[in-house]
DNA sequence: GAGTATATTGAGAAAGATTCGCATTAGTAT
DNA sequence: ATACTAATGCGAATCTTTCTCAATATACTC
């Protein structure tokens, strides 16, 4: 039961907020949009309204149980929030997503910050590329 | 006169395309959406078409005249092509942009697709913080 | 366990950004 | 100047996301 993990984030333990949580973390893929969510849900039985698949995925990011990103598309990825950030590389070809963590990065983009009189409060950097299985 | 610059990219010479890069060129804002040029010219008395500005952005993006940015907001953001490419760290607070090129960060990317098998073609990186003008 | 106050849901309408379709117009090369 | 073709501008269409609101489900109290 994951009721506990909603409310532990201030969330009530509702029906479509717990299917959506579950699919998340029983999802083979990643990396996903409401709309990727939504269809996927349906294919399984479990519907659950468009607006809500929307607005949920808002509240667990708010909530800090998924991340949003925005890579060069014209719509939200979201990915559940397994507690390492990390930054991502993308296939042009594919569209494949792989992930990274560089520390010297990391790093470099803090001193950057500083540097710059600013007090960082995030970042996202995605490396766009042709993967393995798509050269030539 | 910018007539060979158009052409020299393989773009018809029109007076729609001749305004909105002269615009680009005399704008201090160099980050800015279509909606910000096609509202920005409308007011200088040069006005083009919506739909105009947002295929001429294209264009020039496709030619290297500017470049496209998709920042966490829910529109592209183009700026003029100096021929120095750079990263970007935005104020949450005030929107303000600012642009570090860091050649340490740069490498490592190199290094970090490499190691995963990847062709490396773009990269993006966007830092978020508070400016200096929005501490506190 | 039923009763109640309140937050949440779902469906469709609406909004914001971008692209498309097409008749009209403007560049360009004879 | 003429003619061929590409580009423009308008509104309609599309896509993603948010909003509205009546119906419903959750959590809390007794
Ligand atoms: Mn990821
Ligand atoms: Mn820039
Ligand atoms: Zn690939
Ligand atoms: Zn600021």
């Amino acid at each position: 039961m994951d009721s506990q993990d909603l409310k532990n984030v201030g969330l009530k333990a509702t029906l479509p907020r717990l299917k959506i949580l579950n699919f998340l973390h029983a999802s083979p893929v990643r990396h996903m949009s409401a709309e990727d969510v939504y269809k996927s849900m349906l294919e399984t039985g479990e519907d659950v309204g468009l607006a809500t698949v929307y607005r949920v995925l808002t509240q667990f990011e708010s909530a800090g149980l998924v991340t949003r990103h925005h890579f060069d598309e014209g719509h939200s990825v979201f990915e559940l929030n397994l507690g390492e950030h990390h930054d991502h590389i993308l296939c042009v070809k594919c569209g494949k997503v792989d992930e990274f963590f560089d520390p010297v990065i990391e790093d470099r983009q803090y001193d950057i910050a500083r540097n710059q009189g600013y007090t960082i409060t995030d970042h996202a950097l995605v490396v766009y590329g042709v993967c393995p299985d798509c050269q030539d």
